[in-house]
DNA sequence: GAGCAGCTATACAGAATCGTATGGACAGCG
DNA sequence: CGCTGTCCATACGATTCTGTATAGCTGCTC
């Protein structure tokens, strides 16, 4: 039975797909040139498909068949990297790491204090936090727990919907004495918008949202510099409720005329379950989450 | 930084995990005891997590550390696997492997001629048939290609509809010269009926469709030991439609009182669909099954 | 209880792998 | 144009890893 090339081929074949060339990728795995090169020609003895790179002096190229393996080479190492993770402290304990995939808004916004509370309590846990709008692929285990805003309908996942988020316009109170206050939706006409700049997804949703919104003034597709803009007057921008109403300095623009709720879920790989670090980061964002969102329905005081 | 521990390692961890033994795993992958020895104890070094298995005389058994490796163990086997296939060929050649998960009775009774007249045009083809009625994670790569009965509602997969088989109850003509025939449902109280034996969903699904059945005398959950059983006159069961019609001995039993359709897709991986066998077999599944389904619908001569 | 079969652990020699050192090629820049 | 930085390919010595051989343990069978 032959069981393939060796897979620390298949190492090094992902790290010259991501550096571009056998030096690069021996620097990233610790290795030298030399070695970085016996192993892609090995690779290619061994797999008897022809080439994978085309070799040139400023790097390795991919060939065809090279791109096609680039996607499932990535998930092997996302696998390895998994294993490594789940393996980086006993199953039954309250240490280790665990690596949460999330919106750069909650990441930075809600996030933080509920990380730190349960780090509080655990200090043995050690978070990573993978910022991505993007939502990243948990079957393939990218990460091991994920917050996401539309519902994953995949087999294997553990799920727990933990509410709605309310979203409506706001400025900040700088901004609206300078530029006028706001009566109607036609007063908007006068002010600055913060919305995406290229992000189409994002804009199609606004705009099935809010259809007879006038055009973006200021663009960025990084939400967290929404949120900046926001918040030092710039103009008006969407907002989660919660966030919004932590400062007092913010005010909510036409809160009839423009609202939404975006939907919120945690999910986490079935496997997972019996890790028990992994539950209980799980159980601790659902309780926060749920926190957050109930804080969105109280006014600030 | 350091990148883990090597991804040989994690070969031979799995190779243990399925073995249950340092010896069983080095037959596996071509090594020795030895070999497969160090590389836990290396294993277990790197992740400083305690012990992975408690050795013992008679093998080695998993800690609940290493329990809860095992499935993401078996992903990054996969992921290896399905490098392998996907470079067996020159991404833009006509030859190399396709590895495709279907049920049995597909894979038994549909897929033989379609295979036969795709290979007949391309002799390149290797084809790997998984036959398995639990579905099998094409996200996973445990396949390349998948035909399901159920809708895959995952992003990251290549899906067509290709129509629904109809199912009917059918038996063979002797069986009924000799059991008497059917006029009502009634008069199948007096009939050897043939059905699931503990197969939970298929015995639920079958009383959802048809809930005044009498309870099954011939019991197995292999779909074509069903099959075989009915063609050998034991009794009346379940059916494909397109699959009966082939044999003029097997006879409709009360078409109008039992009939159902099964949804069928065809689903790939989206990365597949630049390696142009894929897309071949994709393509030829698709007008194989549609075929197959059309053949269902007209009564044979 | 002796014998057998299966397993793990250890010692040591051989083989495969790796790193160092060097040469040659190409692109960017002053 | 020459210099520099980066890259790949090759040769050779050192290291690492692997396989063979052996000992010890356990459970089963006769």
């Amino acid at each position: 039975m032959d069981s393939g090339p060796g897979w620390e081929l298949w190492r090094t074949f992902g790290a010259v797909m991501r550096a571009g060339s056998l030096s690069g990728a021996a620097r990233m795995l610790g290795l030298t040139q030399p070695t970085a090169g016996r192993h892609i020609a090995e690779l290619e003895a061994a797999l008897g498909a022809g080439a994978l790179f085309t070799r040139s002096a400023r790097g390795l190229q991919p060939t065809e068949t090279a791109l096609a393996l680039a996607s499932e080479s990535e998930a092997m190492a996302a696998a390895a990297a998994a294993l490594v993770r789940t393996a980086s402290a006993p199953a039954d304990a309250m240490t280790g790491v665990v690596r949460i995939s999330v919106s750069e808004v909650i990441g930075a916004e809600v996030l933080p204090p509920i990380l730190a509370a349960l780090r509080a309590q655990h200090p043995g846990l050690i978070i990573e936090l993978l910022l991505t709008n993007a939502s990243s692929d948990l079957l393939r285990r990218d990460a091991d727990l994920a917050i996401r805003m539309t519902e994953p309908r995949q087999q294997a996942l553990l799920i727990k919907s933990v509410g709605r988020i309310r979203l409506g316009f706001y400025a900040h109170r700088d901004y609206l004495s300078r530029a006028g206050s706001i009566g109607s939706a036609a007063d908007l006409e006068r002010h600055a918008i913060i919305g995406f700049d290229q992000d189409a997804a994002s804009i199609r949703s606004i705009e099935a949202a809010w259809p007879d919104l006038p055009c973006f003034a200021l663009r960025t597709d990084n939400q967290l510099a929404q949120l900046a803009l926001i918040r030092a007057g710039c103009g008006i921008g969407v907002m989660q409720d919660p966030i919004a109403h932590r400062d007092p300095a913010l005010v909510s623009v036409l809160p009839e005329d423009f609202q939404a709720r975006m939907s919120v879920w945690i999910a986490m790989h079935e496997d997972l379950r019996s890790t028990r670090r992994m539950r209980l980061v799980f159980d601790a964002l659902v309780s926060g989450m749920t926190a957050h969102i109930k804080a969105g329905s109280e006014r600030q005081r």
